[in-house]
DNA sequence: TCTGGGGTCCTAGGACCC
DNA sequence: TCTGGGGTCCTAGGACCC
């Protein structure tokens, strides 16, 4: 019989910062951005913060509308990835079977645990009360026979608290959920229930799979099929390895001159060989993404005969997508790109790339290196080192 | 309200091969 | 002559999640 915890750090970001500063403890603290910030969003609200109706997704602009007095931040990424190992840590504790999911939450596999930890009951406590005591932070935390399921109890539960679906009630508990509670349905498939009047999911448990499929498609149909039934969906069964690795930027304002696209193309294309070059994968599929000032979002891919292994060459795949995608004339309001169908690096085949690319990669190497210290340092002589890049006339250096 | 950044998966259609 | 069917790989776009 399997059982699962689901474990869900409860207003992540913020609570860090309240654990950090004392001073912000019992007040709205909303993580994303300062007031003024254009063209953020709301990463993270304390409970204080949702009460005055601030929510995750949200512009900052509209938060600060709706709670002026509340504590805006920025963020501090690599503060919450120390946090978030010190929290995988402690549950690492009560499974080998630990599944992170994302920064702040995680699957474990508490089959079998009962002789060392206790019932669901007391393993949940244990694991709650050792998070808080270890990293000072709460966890809201679900049990059931499958993962989604788990997933759901948890996120009913929330904040600080347990849910257990008992083996057997994972039908019984699904039946009477609003269909807004619905993990992998969202803003658009609410509206497509909304319109066909399905209220909990007892309204969609009452249709045949073959008229889900019809409404919603093959794979979506059999999923909400099976969710509603309490079923676990596959997708969340297995743990699938890293499929893309992508960066991108949207600017404060919408960028017009395609030189100006170009460089930040080139910087974000740095940014990407830099993490690449320190991860097990390879890849011979770039593409790009391109949203326009209308929000209007068209990308492009290519898959390559032969892994990339230079900056060179990613930004001259990058660059000749960009060009035969992007519309003169039309302003840009964010600009991406990145690397899919990630595999196991190959073993050395020194012969496959060229003795010049083995010497490019060197250089590039110690130089992002270095510009990743000192940020735009290298930026400038690695960009005329492109034999590809012109710049206009007129441009200055 | 004027919409981040980093991911995953699905669908539909085209190219190409046998 | 004017056209089958299956398989695989690829691209573009969209929905969703945290």
């Amino acid at each position: 019989m399997s059982f699962f915890l689901h474990a869900d750090l409860d207003a992540f970001y913020a609570s860090v910062e309240q654990l950090d500063h004392p001073e912000y403890r019992g007040k709205p603290v909303i993580v994303g951005g300062l007031p003024g910030d254009r063209r953020s969003v709301v990463s993270t609200a304390s409970y204080e913060a949702r009460k005055y109706g601030v929510h995750s997704a949200m512009p900052i602009a509209e938060a600060a509308r709706r709670c002026p007095d509340g504590v805006f931040l920025r963020g501090n990424m690599e503060r919450y990835r120390e946090k978030s190992g010190e929290v995988m840590e402690v549950f690492s504790g009560f499974s080998p079977e630990l599944q992170q999911l994302s920064i702040d939450e995680a699957f474990l596999d508490v089959s079998g645990t009962e002789g060392l930890f206790g019932p669901p009951e007391q393993l949940s406590k244990k694991l709650k009360a050792q998070v808080k005591q270890k990293t000072g932070l709460t966890v809201s935390v679900g049990l059931a026979s499958n993962k989604y399921i788990a997933k759901i109890a948890s996120g009913m539960s929330k904040p600080d608290g347990c849910c257990i679906i008992p083996p057997g009630g994972e039908e019984a508990f699904m039946l009477e959920l609003p269909v807004g509670k619905i993990w992998g349905a969202g803003s658009k498939t609410q509206e497509v229930f909304r319109r066909h009047g399905f209220k909990t999911c007892r309204d969609i448990h009452l249709l045949p799979q073959e008229k889900l499929v019809s409404i919603f498609g093959k794979a979506y149909g059999v999923f909400l099929y099976r969710a509603v039934r309490g079923e676990g969906a596959q997708a969340f069964e297995t743990e699938r390895g890293t499929r893309s690795m992508s960066a991108e930027r949207t600017f404060l304002n919408d960028l017009y001159d395609e030189f100006e696209i170009e460089t930040a193309l080139f910087d974000i294309c740095q940014t990407i060989m830099f993490r690449f070059l320190s991860c097990p994968w390879q890849s011979r599929t770039v593409f790009i993404k391109i949203r326009y000032e209308d929000f209007t979002t068209v990308g492009a891919r290519e898959t390559l005969e032969r892994p990339i292994t230079t900056l060179n060459s990613l930004y001259d795949r990058l660059l000749s997508l960009f060009r035969g995608k992007y519309q003169s004339g039309r302003g840009v309001r964010l600009i991406g790109a990145g690397l899919g169908n990630l595999e196991e690096k190959a073993p050395e085949q020194g012969d496959l790339f060229g003795k010049t690319d083995e010497k490019e990669r060197r250089l590039e190497q110690s130089i992002l290196e270095i510009n990743n210290k000192f940020p735009g340092a290298a930026l400038k002589r690695l960009r005329s080192l492109n034999s590809e890049t012109e710049k206009p006339p007129g441009a200055r250096d």
